[in-house]
Parts: C-alpha cells; sequence; structure tokens
DNA sequence: AGGCGCTTGTGAAGGCGTGCACAAATCGCG
DNA sequence: CGCGATTTGTGCACGCCTTCACAAGCGCCT
C-alpha cells in the first residue's frame, strides 16, 4: 500500500535516490541519516522524517541499508514501472532533451518526438525520426504515454496540452514559458529558466541594497495606508 | 527601500510579470486582480496579498495599472540592471541554452561560453566563441559577472562552481545532477529534468494505486460519496 | 549478560504560506 | 453631492513544513 506522501517529501526523494546510488557505486552498504543528508544538501532531521513517511527501513545504532532505501524509494515513486515519454517540440530545447541520458537512467524511455515544422518533422534526432504532431493518437494507441514533455514556443503550449491530455497522458513536463489548463487528475510541472534567472536576480538587488538600505529604513509617516503617497516618485527615488 | 518579500511571493514575481506584459500587448491599460491572477495561474486573493508587499499599487474598484506594475515588479527583481550571465558546459544542454530567448527579453546578457573539451572550445555558438574554462578570471576581470549557469557533467560542477564562487559570482542556476557547496552569500538554486519527471512518475503511481483501492474502499458510512478528490492538483502544480 | 554509545523515529513547537471574508476606498451616475 | 457597484488590501484562522530535542532501539565490547 501506498503510503500518503507529504508533497515537500516527493519532491526531495527523488534527491535521495540520486545521492544513494552515489554511495551504492561508492561501496557503501549503509548510510547513517546525517550522511546521506549531506550528500542530498538538507538536514539530517527532515531526512529522517521524509524516510519515517515511506515507513521505518533503517537500523537503531547503524543507520539505513542502501540497496533497501534505494528499492523502496524506486518503488515508491513507482520507477521501477517504465513509463513513455512523449516530447513535443522540437527546436534548440527539444533537441537538448531528446539527448537528454538522465530520462534512461530512471526508468523513462522516449517513445516519440513530435513537432509540426516542416523542417523538423522527419529528421532523426538521436536515434528517433521526428513525427508530425498529428500523428500523436495514433502513438499513443499503440503504447500509452504516461508523460508528455512541451518544449515548443509559448503559443502553441495550450493546444499541445490538449492533444496529450485528449491522447491519456496524465503527467505534463512544461518547459513553455504560459500557465497550462488542463483537467483535474492531470498533473503539471513547469520548468522556466527565465523564471529562475529572474529569482537569482531578485537576491543580488536585495544583497546591493542591504548595505545602503539601513541608513533609510526610518520612515517616521504613514499610519495605516494614508494614499497619499503615489508610486511613480517611490520607484525612482529609491532607484539610486 | 526594497521591502522583505516572502520567498514564495519572489517565485511568483516572475509569472505576474510575464502575464502583465501579455496584457499590455493585448493593449489592456488597467487589470484587476482577478484577471492577472487567472492569467499567472494563481488564485487572486494569492496575487493580491503577493502584490501588497510591494506596496499599493493598485487603485479600489478599478484594479492595478498595468504599465506601472511592470515598472514595480522589474524593478524590486533587478531587472532594469543589465546583469551579465556566463554559461558553462556547451554539450546538448548548454548548447540549447545559449540559443534561449528568455536571456536577452528579460534583461540578461549572456556574456561568454565556457567549456574544458577541446572539440568544443573555439567552437562559435548563437554568435559567440566558447572559451576555456581556464580563461574565466579574465573575463570576470573585464566585466563583472551577476550569474553562472553550470550545464557541465555531475562530477565537473562542484569545480565549476567554484571557480565561478572565486570570480565574484554570487548567484548560481545549476542544471547538473548534483549538490553544490558553496559560501554563504551565494545563491544556488537547481533545476533537474530527472527530478521533475520522479515526481510526475511518483503522482501517476498514487494515482494509479488509487483507483484500485477506491474499488476496494467500500466505506460503510461513507455520506459525502466523495472520497479523495485532488481535482485542485492540476491548479497547485503549476507552480512548481 | 549487561552496559554503553550510536542512530533512528517521533512528539511538540514555531514559522510560513494559503485562502476566506470583509472593511476601506475609489469611480461613475443620477 | 450622495449612493451603489466594484475592487483592493488585510486580519484571521488553518494547515503544512521545518526544526529541535529526546526517548526507544540496536549492536558491540567487556
Amino acid at each position: 500500500m501506498l503510503p500518503d506522501l507529504p508533497e515537500a517529501t516527493v519532491a526531495r526523494l527523488p534527491e535521495y535516490l540520486r545521492a544513494l546510488h552515489n554511495l551504492a557505486e561508492a561501496g557503501h552498504e549503509t548510510v547513517s541519516s546525517e550522511e546521506l543528508a549531506t550528500a542530498a544538501g538538507v538536514n539530517s532531521a527532515k531526512l529522517r522524517k521524509d524516510l519515517s513517511h515511506l515507513g521505518s527501513y533503517g537500523t537503531r545504532g547503524v543507520g539505513y541499508d542502501v540497496a533497501l532505501l534505494v528499492d523502496q524509494i524506486e518503488y515508491v515513486l513507482g520507477l521501477n514501472q517504465r513509463r513513455s515519454v512523449v516530447l513535443v517540440g522540437l527546436g534548440n530545447l527539444g533537441h537538448a532533451l531528446a539527448g537528454y541520458a538522465g530520462f534512461a537512467s530512471r526508468g523513462f524511455r522516449i517513445a516519440a518526438l513530435f513537432d509540426v515544422d516542416d523542417e523538423i518533422v522527419g529528421q532523426r534526432i538521436h536515434g528517433l525520426i521526428v513525427r508530425h504532431l498529428d500523428e500523436l493518437p495514433l502513438v499513443a494507441a499503440e503504447d500509452p504515454i504516461a508523460i508528455g514533455v512541451i518544449a515548443t514556443p509559448a503559443d502553441g503550449a495550450q493546444s499541445v496540452a490538449d492533444l496529450l491530455v485528449a491522447a491519456g497522458v496524465t503527467g505534463i513536463l512544461n518547459f513553455a514559458p504560459c500557465v497550462l489548463s488542463v483537467p483535474g487528475g492531470v498533473d503539471v510541472r513547469k520548468v522556466d529558466l527565465a523564471i529562475e534567472l529572474q529569482i537569482l536576480s531578485f537576491h543580488q538587488h536585495r544583497k546591493s541594497n542591504a548595505a545602503g538600505a539601513a541608513a533609510l529604513t526610518a520612515l517616521p509617516g504613514g499610519l495605516t495606508g494614508t494614499g497619499t503617497h503615489h508610486s511613480t516618485d517611490a520607484a525612482e527615488a529609491v532607484g539610486s
């Protein structure tokens, strides 16, 4: 029976798994929560709580059996079942994703590549022929598709998502910079390089302002939102 | 003055910004929290609370001025300052990232490309010559590097990170599947395709087991009739 | 066999984030 | 000028996640 895992825990399990694989290759048979936590870049208490949600697979005074834990996590994540992945959109990014080695190493199999551009359809990319998006239903009929990866421009992403959903896909990984609307029961995860860069930018901006900000923080006025303060000068006055 | 924003809010601001740019192009001059929230794929209350952290830039009964809000968010994120980005590792993924249009569109400028492979160094990729990683300090001396993007295999990533830090980089975006250790004050964000796939895999595994479980759970006292209903998953999963 | 050191698993507390629901504020219209 | 429609900004409650601290359990050594 599958335990009900907190979402935050689920997001960390793959990281633990990768660390465990490394440890196994290095010859470790057991590992303490402290070691594994360090290898995975988290707090040891958090790691223990995460693993405790899977059940008691550790031995007090000793640690966790590496091989056993690998099996458990892989089972919980459903990685022992092979899942078919299709990739839609073979521009720069899609091309790179098609050649990504990380697919096969975790039980994922690229079943097909799709695009709509006649220049790209028919090309052979990393051993697979790019097919036209119209053929997606055919491919899905032959072999159920578990996960669809969208690497198209933003304006085509929603219609691709609709096609994927219609083909029975219940998990979508979206690299297009847009919001997808999908029916309930379909899981969408988004990866956006630009967003990550902007978050980094924010932290740098904050750090660089932190020094001078301390001198300005003594704002006496404004009790409760007396809206006389207008925004434009705020933006410009601060930007030094 | 830069307000102290909750991390969750910061992570959503770029999404709001993108939605606002779309609205501006579509000719909207003002937008209500409801509209903007829908466009950004979030709850309207959450959006209002997020924006309230920046200050009061809306007008009750009317909504938000699109142009003003764009300026505010860009200011807070530090996007009006152009930041130099260097990209290390030009394999499949790095090659695609070098051609990513999203860099320039948000004020980021690719300052240089680096690799260590003699086959790759010297190549011209999307208008830039790939330089040897050894030259990184030289480039950093000419023009301060804000952000370093690591797209190398895992085994080289830590040493690249060390080099970047030594060159004064304070923000790192890591595509390598490994944990980086960096000194305090340096911000690392990680993007891992394999992790995202595994999270999707988990949800599918859970769903497929829930179906079987639902058949077995003939709960006698079930008044509500709807057992474990996860229709909101899709909406929440949008925020990665 | 017994005690000691080590490590897991977990109860409890605190912090953070989310969403509801409503008061405050603004605009347009009669 | 006043009123109603509309929308923002926010107090509050709730739930999730993190972290601490420690009891419970296991193996080893004497």
